[in-house]
DNA sequence: TAAAAATTGCATAAATTTTATACTAATGTT
DNA sequence: AACATTAGTATAAAATTTATGCAATTTTTA
């Protein structure tokens, strides 16, 4: 009875999303070693006997990327019998929204960026695992203003629109929007103004770090020591 | 590396939630072995080989009930390395909403049913673990009417209001409810009517089998073979 | 058998939230 | 100076939620 578990494994992988030249995209890394050498995958490790899943997901993703400020929440835990070709693997999956411009990986061939709209071939069931964080990062955001997660730290409200926009995946209304985006608790609206453009300035906003109105969520705050 | 996951364990728990004598009710065994030897817990168990999670928990799940209608889904894994005092374990919690009605169990020393409002000291993290539970039940709620899931087959409005109030810690407007759950998809207003009471008859009404608005929801529906 | 007690069942007004809709303002470019 | 582009704003209608009071049916009991 009890060898029967003894070979179960057990990881944690971690659906990195972030928006990046307008999509939505995940972080993968191509896989080295079979099974499914050389096709894509979401990152993912073995969890170490000192480290809770929170850490542990937290380790797998700071080996991909050097993020501070991040939003990291369980997802579902996925444990099919059939979902690793040759052994039995138990995944715990998180999720993660960070900022492109908090990001500093560089591509290469093994490690890349993925619109999420369009996936290449997956390993195990790692594409479940992406739509089901797009799915929960939906909800979240019906609860939440998490998208902020995804925002640069200064940010217009058009661009909030369009982040909402990419993440609910429906056009939104502007004037609602902005009604609705203005009464939203933590949002800061700064005396700073785009610049650069070649149209009319917008004006900034800013979220203090704020308690999201989130259910499982974790959250990795910035160190602000500069 | 890969001895360093072979001594991690993974279990699945299930909170069993029902509603008896106006309580909300969990059912919990009393541990035979060390650790936390004579101390309540929810029930649980190993995971098999062949089994997916959502098995194993209905698994578990049966061996301690006799139910067919239950409302099945997955909690929360809960991992971190003090959790269980001299091993790692890392349990994969879901939890169960029944019917009072449908349940056949034999209260035994070892098997009870305890208001969750007043629960002993429990094993390992599993109060927490039953808090949880009841924090998503009660989000449950707000988005569809899961509660019917711990009525009997035909109950009139005044129960299903007490049950809601009971899920939701606080009571209610009873001409508010009654127009909202009359509203409800699914609903159905029966031709029959309480007898035995000793007030004024009340309706009887029922839920078809709909498709609830559930995330990440398993049903296990009761085989109508009479 | 009449009154009382308990519970069912219903309707409406007020407040709030959501939705729908069109134009003016500010800036850089030509 | 006219044009192109994006920022920014207000209001009415509709839908939803909340608040509130009273009549009807049945059993109990006086």
């Amino acid at each position: 009875m009890f060898n029967v578990t003894k070979t179960h494994e057990i990881t944690v992988d971690v659906v990195i999303l972030t928006i990046k030249n307008n999509n939505i995209q995940v972080l993968l890394v191509k896989r080295t070693t079979e099974p499914f050498k050389g096709r894509w995958a979401i990152p993912g490790g073995y969890i170490r006997l000192s480290e809770n899943l929170d850490d542990a997901a937290l380790r797998v993703l700071k080996e991909k990327t050097e993020v501070d400020n991040i939003y990291l929440e369980q997802l579902y835990t996925f444990g099919d019998p059939l979902r690793h070709p040759n052994a039995r693997v138990i995944t715990c999956a998180y999720f993660a929204l960070v900022r492109d411009d908090d990001l500093s990986i560089t591509s290469t061939p093994e490690l890349g960026w993925h619109k999420v709209n369009d996936l290449p071939s997956l390993a195990y069931d790692h594409k479940e695992i992406i739509q089901y964080s797009l799915k929960r990062t939906r909800e979240r955001l019906e609860l939440c203003p998490v998208a902020y997660q995804l925002l640069p730290e200064k940010f217009t409200l058009t661009e909030m629109q369009k982040a909402y926009e990419l993440i609910m995946g429906k056009s939104l209304d502007k004037r609602n929007f902005r009604k609705k985006a203005l009464a939203t608790e933590g949002l800061i609206e700064l005396e700073e103004y785009t610049k650069s453009s070649s149209k009319r300035p917008a004006r900034l906003y800013a979220f203090e770090n704020i308690e999201l109105n989130s259910k499982r969520a974790h959250f990795i705050k910035k160190e602000k020591n500069k």
